[in-house]
DNA sequence: CGGGATCCATCGTGATACTG
DNA sequence: CAGTATCACGATGGATCCCG
């Protein structure tokens, strides 16, 4: 009942669970990073820039269990490993890509409904009386 | 409030916007609730079940800030407080119905993906020596 | 090089009580 | 009815050290 839902049998609704993955602050940039290419570990930690070693292996497990991702291992010195998507991972790109689309082109607007919200949007917001 | 309560316009990228919202847990499930029809508070806590009223509160708040909802109050006894999308809200509900639409079609395949990797997917994913 | 383990600060969220 | 304030706790994420 917190938190996850914990409805073990049947997943009422799957969408939570890419939620889950794409809720998260890095999932994304990790897909998109490795859009089109391969990439080893610390090329990725990079190219996003921001992420500590720690998120990133984090994602990058969470996303193999999920099948987005695959990781191959190289057993030579030293230590290999590449990461590529899957066909799942890259046919996830697609919806995300609407979604993408929409954010640029309604960010102005989000922004603008910021600003007449912190100027006192109440001018707005009551009206009815 | 702790001065953490400012509001964080200037996203880089656009998307990281919409994450932000996506992401949470409840901003989905109130969108959905909305959509189509008007509704009070209590009414929504009601709809959605398993949230609290702190978090109903601050996510409508978070909504209402970017735009997407907007709030309507009725000066009457006792008060009364409707919530309703706005068109930008509307809008976004077309992006994210391809999200849905992508897990439904996917998520077998995610289950299964988890389960190959719970007994040992490594015979699967090393191979390359 | 590719991580895992640990410690710690912050954040998100629920519960409860209180206000208008 | 429609919230807000306060407290408490677990999850999240960064920093650092360590290991194969």
């Amino acid at each position: 009942m917190k938190g996850k839902d914990e409805f073990a049998f049947e997943q009422p609704c799957p969408i939570r669970d890419i939620l889950d993955r794409i809720g998260d602050q890095w999932s994304l940039l990790v897909l998109d990073a490795l859009d089109g290419r391969t990439r080893r570990f610390n090329e990725l930690l990079r190219d996003i820039g921001d992420i500590s070693k720690q998120m990133l292996s984090k994602t990058l497990k969470r996303l193999e269990q999920d099948g987005f991702v695959r990781r191959t291992l190289y057993a030579q010195v030293p230590l290999r490993v590449e990461y590529a998507l899957t066909d799942l991972g890259r046919s996830f790109l697609g919806p995300l890509q609407g979604l993408v689309c929409w954010a640029d082109a309604h960010h102005k607007a989000i922004v603008l409904a910021r600003r007449r919200y912190a100027n006192g949007g109440d001018a707005l917001a009551d009206a009815v009386l």
